[in-house]
DNA sequence: GTCTATACAGCGATAGAC
DNA sequence: GTCTATCGCTGTATAGAC
C-alpha cells in the first residue's frame, strides 16, 4: 500500500486509476471531474470515456484495484511477520499500511467513500462494504490468535474488536489529516494498540 | 446535539439551517446544491442567497451553529454529571453525543468536513480544526481529572488520549453509517471506552 | 424577503473524424 | 486510442421587479 511512483510506464488506463485514485483520496469522489484527470494526463475528456465510460464505472475500478492492494499488502505483513509475536507485529504492520496512505496526504480511499456513502452509486456501496468487510475478517483472526497465544487481551469477540480497531484507525486519520501532522495519527494508534497489548509481564514471563 | 425537531416556526434562515445541515450531514458539503435546499423549503434559490450570499458562508455559518450547539451539549453533560464519578459519566455522556447523530442516520458534521477539508474554503477549514481543538480540550480536562481520581487510566498525556478518543469516535460513526447500524457503532465505542476505564477493584473498593 | 429571469461556467456524456 | 465539437443539464450567482 505504499504510495506508488509515478508509473509512467503503466498503461493509459492504470494512469488514469492512478490520478483518479489520488483525486479521491484527497478530494473526495464528489470533490473532482473527469477535467481534472484529463488535465493532469494530458488528454481529453473524451478519452477517458473511452477507458471508463461513466463516473460510475471509474469509481468501481478505483475500489476494485485499491481491494486487491490492500489484500496483498495483507498478505505481506502475514509473510513478514511469522513464528512467535506474529499477531503483535501483524497489528502493528496493519496500523503501518494507515500511516503509509496518510504519509502521502491521502485519506483511506474507501474511508473517504464511506463519508459520501449515501451519494455513490450501489455498486460503489456495495464494495466500500466488502472492503471494510475483509479488512475485519483478517484483523478479526490475528486478533484472535493474539488472545490465544495471550499477547493481546480485549473484551468481546475477535470481531468486535476488530471493527473497533479498524473504525478508530480511520477515525485517526480522517481527524489527522486536515492538520497534516502525521505524528498526530502516530501517537492515536500507538495508544490504541496499547490498550489491546497485554503487559510485557503476561506476554513475556522472565 | 439531539436530532432537532422540525422547527417549523423558526425564521427563514434558521431553516435554511437546519436543511443545510442535514443535506452536509448526510451527503457532504460538495453532495448537495442550493437546489435542494430550495426544494425542500419550497422556496427559490435566489432566495437563498439573500440570506448566506454564497455556499463558503452559508458553510461557515453551518458550523458555527454546529459548534455552539456542541459546547452547550458538553455543558450539559458536565452538568449531568457532578461530583463522585463525574469523569466516567462525562466520558459516556460525550460518547453519547455522538450516538445520537449517528441515529438521525447523519455523520458528524465536522467529521464529514474532515473528509472534505482539501475542497472547503480556508473559512471553514480554520473553523473545522477549532471545532476539533475544542473538543479536544473538554475531553483533554475529563480524561485529566479522571486519572487524577482513579476512576480512568491510560497512557501519555490526557490530550493525546482525547485525541485518540475523538479520532476513534468519529471513525467508528464513518464506518458504522454505511452498514445502518447503530449497535455497530455503540459496541466499538463501548470496547473503546473500556479501555480508558479502571477495573471496578481498582475504582471502587469494596 | 421572495420572486422571475437569466448569466455563465462546469459537469458527465456522446457522435463522428482521424 | 485519441481527437474536436457539442449536447443537455446542473452548478453558483446576479439583476431587477414586486
Amino acid at each position: 500500500m505504499a504510495g506508488r511512483a509515478a508509473n509512467r510506464d503503466a498503461g493509459t488506463a492504470a494512469r488514469i486509476l492512478d490520478v483518479a485514485e489520488e483525486l479521491v483520496q484527497v478530494r473526495g469522489f464528489n470533490g473532482f471531474s473527469y477535467a481534472d484527470i484529463a488535465a493532469e494526463l494530458g488528454i481529453t475528456k473524451a478519452a477517458l470515456h473511452y477507458h471508463f465510460a461513466g463516473k460510475a464505472d471509474l469509481g468501481e475500478a478505483l475500489i476494485a484495484r485499491y481491494a486487491s492492494r490492500f489484500a496483498e499488502a495483507l498478505a505481506d505483513v502475514d509473510t513478514a511477520a511469522d513464528g512467535a509475536g506474529a499477531p503483535r507485529a501483524r497489528l502493528a504492520g496493519f496500523a503501518d499500511l494507515y500511516t503509509e496512505v496518510l504519509r502521502n496526504r491521502r485519506m483511506c480511499l474507501c474511508g473517504m467513500l464511506a463519508a459520501e456513502y449515501q451519494t455513490l452509486p450501489q455498486p460503489m456501496q456495495d464494495a466500500v462494504l466488502r472492503f471494510f468487510d475483509d479488512s475485519e475478517a483478517w484483523l478479526g483472526s490475528v486478533l484472535e490468535s493474539g488472545r490465544a497465544d495471550g499477547s493481546l487481551s480485549f473484551a468481546g469477540s475477535a470481531s468486535e474488536a476488530a471493527r473497533m480497531v479498524i473504525g478508530s484507525l480511520e477515525g485517526a486519520m480522517l481527524v489527522a489529516r486536515p492538520y497534516g501532522d502525521v505524528g498526530r495519527f502516530q501517537t492515536a494508534a500507538a495508544n490504541l494498540l496499547a490498550g489491546l497489548t497485554t503487559s510485557p509481564a503476561a506476554s513475556a514471563p522472565a
